[in-house]
DNA sequence: TCCATTTGACCTTT
DNA sequence: AAAGGTCAAATGGA
């Protein structure tokens, strides 16, 4: 059905989508009418999809690249590391790609999800930070081969937002929300019930915040 | 019963 | 040795 475009194009347009919706819908609140406060969340929600799309965007160029760049928050890394062992080890805080940080607005839930399916598999406090890492996994690691993870760090500054730092690509093919036959039971349906889920929440808002 | 999360132990890197 | 990263048993929810 959408062989032609990619999972995260597909999920671009729609981040891209939403901050549009969202913005003529500031524009209808721009009355002095309206509250403040409703101005401030839908504020708050163009800026999340615009930090979701440029993710995306960023997910996107490690993709195209087949060295990742790297840059580390605490690690000044200027020694030769690039040159050497680029592909020996199997894992050091260099794997990780530049920092992306994404906003949340639905703090109540925690970090915004970025489309795809992970699995928590650990978490450390962090020396110096008030707040613990959190490492992911994608859910088809096993079932695919998908290699692709994150961290994520609440940050000390703004604990309002959620430092995301992903590595590898993804090589699952399966994406939740595409089409999934009735054939397909457990995980991927269950998968994508829940990305069904979250998009029918998010039209919910829209659609509360034209009523009321 | 299956699957995701939690969390202490263990392994790797510096 | 210490800090970061991963494993895996225990736990809990659907």
């Amino acid at each position: 059905m959408e062989k032609t475009m990619g999972w995260e194009q597909n999920t671009l347009l729609n981040e891209l989508a939403q901050g549009r919706d969202f913005t003529n819908m500031l524009r209808k609140h721009l009355h002095p009418s309206s509250s403040p406060e409703t101005r401030q969340v839908l504020l708050d929600k163009i800026l999340c999809s615009y930090d979701k799309a440029l993710s995306l965007l960023n997910c996107s160029r490690f993709m195209v690249e087949t060295k990742p760049r790297v840059r580390t928050l605490g690690s000044p890394e200027n020694d030769a590391s690039d040159n050497k062992d680029m592909f020996k080890k199997r894992k050091t805080s260099s794997g990780w790609s530049e920092q992306i940080r994404v906003c949340s607005a639905m703090s109540l839930e925690g970090p915004l999800d970025d489309g795809y399916c992970w699995r928590k598999y650990g978490q450390k406090d962090i020396l110096g930070s008030n707040f613990p890492r959190a490492y992911y996994r994608c859910t088809h690691r096993y079932s695919q081969g998908c290699l692709a993870g994150k961290q994520v760090q609440r940050s000390d500054e703004d604990p309002t937002i959620f430092e995301v730092k992903y590595r590898g690509r993804h090589a699952c093919n399966q994406v939740p929300h595409l089409v999934a036959t009735p054939k397909e039971k457990g995980n991927h349906y269950r998968e994508k019930q829940q990305v069904e889920e979250k998009q029918k929440q998010s039209k919910e808002m829209l659609l509360s915040f034209e009523t009321g």
